[in-house]
RNA sequence: CGGGCUGUAGCGCAGGGGUUUAGCGUACUUGUCUGGGGGACAAGGGGUCGGCGGUUCAAAUCCGCCCAGCCCGACCA
């Protein structure tokens, strides 16, 4: 017992606003520009601690509480398992996954005193497949399904937007592994649906995209993602038929135009350094220029040749050419290789690098297959050749679909008009394949006695960037506007008045409605009270007057609504229990 | 990592060409009155003027360095 008859005796899970631990803020600080973190600071849920670091009050913590509670039960609805894996991992297993030479400072590396290395871990495939490594051991008990709160670690360069984008954060991942593709496919599109399900519940409008994988591996996964201009993500929709992707990996149609090959010629092309002025100083349009990006991975070089007015995707180069990561080189690299930044091209490359230990590929955009008589530099200061065509005048060892979807372009499945948007990821799903399995050597022996990797899945959610979300997307001038199953608080009680009367009839109502209830118990104006209770964003408000006590009634208005409705005091608990269904369902 | 802007009470701001006690609104404390949308009056408390160093008899104010926060950008040859 802490003390007795203090404000720490109560045995009851109520709460009287005079002891919560919050402070609403009337002024929005003026670094403060989204307003989900204006909202989420001001409403008392959260409060900085440092650059990218939030601290959750009581309100907040609340709020993420609701938040797991609906995750869980969807977790386990597809038969998950909730485990809890330590923040830090052994540096070793992202050795062995191939992934620490693929992370770059995001992922933050220590010692501890031993000497023995270790990460703050930015994500957690690796330690799961240990983790079932080490109590799976037949392929029957598979599929396994297992998921956990746990916070993660990025060393984000730039940390913005309140909970938008954080260094650290909770996420809720999981992780499935399957005996085979097959099973893993009737799986994953269960997880769709729970996602789908959440972001409803939460009042969210998340879409879903296709999306590259980046530093995760696997072959395809799906982003959630919610329209804003508040989101750092980019990604191409269709007005048409609704075709929605990441930017990095939309796919496209662009005309080009129906000409016969000319004769290649050649011009100077004085001072110009981009394909802007390119086309300025020859009178050419962009789509009729070709340029090439070098990219650097270990010891090849890989030049990338696109039209002028397209730029290269680096996603879908990585993936065409079956890299994990790739650098597009700078100007020192380039200088270093002998290459002319400004002129480089797949044609005249200097014989130098052609005979350096370096391996030279060349790929090129199925655009500038099909565009004829290009102009395109040619490893020479100052000149640029005109009407080279591919095939003819020069080829690549490959060629696909390398560029990035600009607006402006076609959609490939209905012609309609593409667009950009930006939009922030809530969540994001992966088909893993056994890229883990493999490298960490997690395999059973099958029914016929014969060694398989399981084939896995992981599935990300991000608990703070939600919040920001559904503060995002239910918010007015007044404050958030908290989806029910959300609310720190499903009702915020008040009385008008001072009276000693009143008081305990709010006392009585407050101890009927335990933990649902946050009590309004301060000597502050009534007009306080409504303004507060509109910033937090409790749904329901319960208003305790003289007129209304009289007769044995207390006032309830939904967040939003003009007209109050009156209830009697007794048995109030059961009554709001009653109207549940049908308050929350408006 | 590069560029820009900003640091004065919890928050929002004023002062700033060098001068004695650094101010306003709000928030906070106490009291009285009030009470259906941040109420009124009165009395209070709270500041190493981001930090360090310099110039000076004298620095929030002038100079230098550093730090922090926010915003933008990060290579398309």
């Amino acid at each position: 017992m802490l003390c007795q008859g203090g404000p720490f005796s109560s045995t009851i899970a109520t709460m009287r606003y005079s002891r919560l631990v919050s402070k609403t803020i009337r002024e929005t600080p003026k670094s403060v520009r989204v307003p989900s973190h204006a909202l989420l600071l001001r409403g008392g849920f959260i409060r900085p601690l440092s650059q990218g670091l939030f601290s959750y009050l009581p309100l907040g913590t609340r709020v993420v509480r609701r938040l797991k509670r609906l995750i869980r039960e969807e977790m386990i609805g597809l038969g998950g398992q909730e485990v809890f894996l330590p923040l830090t991992n052994p540096r070793q297993i992202w050795i062995d996954s191939g992934r620490d030479a693929i992370y770059g400072e995001d992922m933050i590396r220590f010692e501890v005193r031993s000497g023995k290395k270790l990460v703050l871990a930015p994500t957690h495939e690796e330690a799961m497949v240990e983790l079932v490594k080490s109590v799976v051991t037949s392929y029957r008990e598979l599929p396994v399904f297992l998921f956990q709160f746990q916070t993660k670690f990025r060393n984000e360069e730039r940390p913005r937007g309140g909970l938008i984008r954080t260094k650290e954060f909770v996420m809720k991942d999981g992780y499935s592994f399957h005996r085979s593709f097959t099973e893993l496919n009737n799986f994953f599109p269960r997880v769709f649906e729970a996602y789908t399900r959440i972001f409803q519940a939460c009042r969210v409008p998340a879409v879903p995209a296709e999306s590259s994988v980046g530093m995760m591996m696997g072959d395809r996964s799906y982003e959630f993602l919610m329209p804003t201009e508040h989101g750092d993500d980019l990604v191409i929709r269709c007005a048409g038929c609704g075709y929605t992707a990441n930017a990095d990996v939309a796919v496209g149609d662009l005309d080009s135009p129906e000409e016969e090959p000319g004769e290649v010629g050649r011009v100077e092309t004085g001072r110009a350094h981009t394909m802007e002025q390119l086309s300025g100083e020859l009178g050419v349009p962009r789509s009729r220029l070709a340029k090439t990006m070098v990219y650097s991975h270990d010891d090849e070089l890989i030049l990338a040749v696109v039209r002028g007015d397209q730029e290269v995707s680096s996603e879908k180069l990585r993936a065409l050419i079956r890299r994990t990561s790739l650098q597009l080189a700078d100007r020192d690299e380039l200088q270093f290789h002998g290459i002319l930044a400004d002129y480089v091209s797949p044609i005249g490359l200097p014989v130098d690098i052609l005979n350096l230990n370096l391996s030279v590929r060349v790929i090129v955009d199925v655009v500038v297959e099909r565009t004829p008589n290009l102009t395109i530099a040619t490893n020479e200061e100052g000149v640029h050749l005109t009407n080279v065509n591919h095939g003819r005048d020069f080829s690549g060892e490959i060629t696909g679909d390398i560029s990035r979807v600009l607006p402006g372009a076609r959609c490939h499945h209905c012609g309609g008009e593409l667009v950009e948007e930006r939009v922030l990821e809530l969540g994001h799903i992966f088909r893993l394949g056994d890229y883990y399995s493999r490298r960490l050597k997690l395999s059973f022996a099958d029914a016929t006695g014969r060694r398989f990797h399981p084939v896995m899945g992981s599935y990300g959610l991000g608990l703070g960037r939600l919040m920001a979300a559904v503060a995002e997307a239910n918010h007015d001038k007044r404050g958030i506007n908290w989806p029910p199953a959300l609310a720190p608080y499903r009702y915020f009680l008040m009385a008008i008045g001072r009276s000693a009367k009143l008081a305990k009839i709010a006392e009585g109502i407050h101890e009927e409605l335990g933990d649902d209830v946050l009590f309004d118990d301060r000597r502050v104006s009534i007009s306080a009270k409504f303004k507060d209770a509109d910033l937090i964003g409790v749904p329901y408000r319960l208003i305790l007057s003289h007129r209304t006590a009289e007769r044995g009634e207390v006032e309830l208005l939904a967040r939003g609504m003009r007209s109050p409705r009156r209830l009697p005091i007794r048995g109030i608990a059961a009554t709001l229990g009653d109207l549940a269904e049908e308050l929350d369902g408006a």
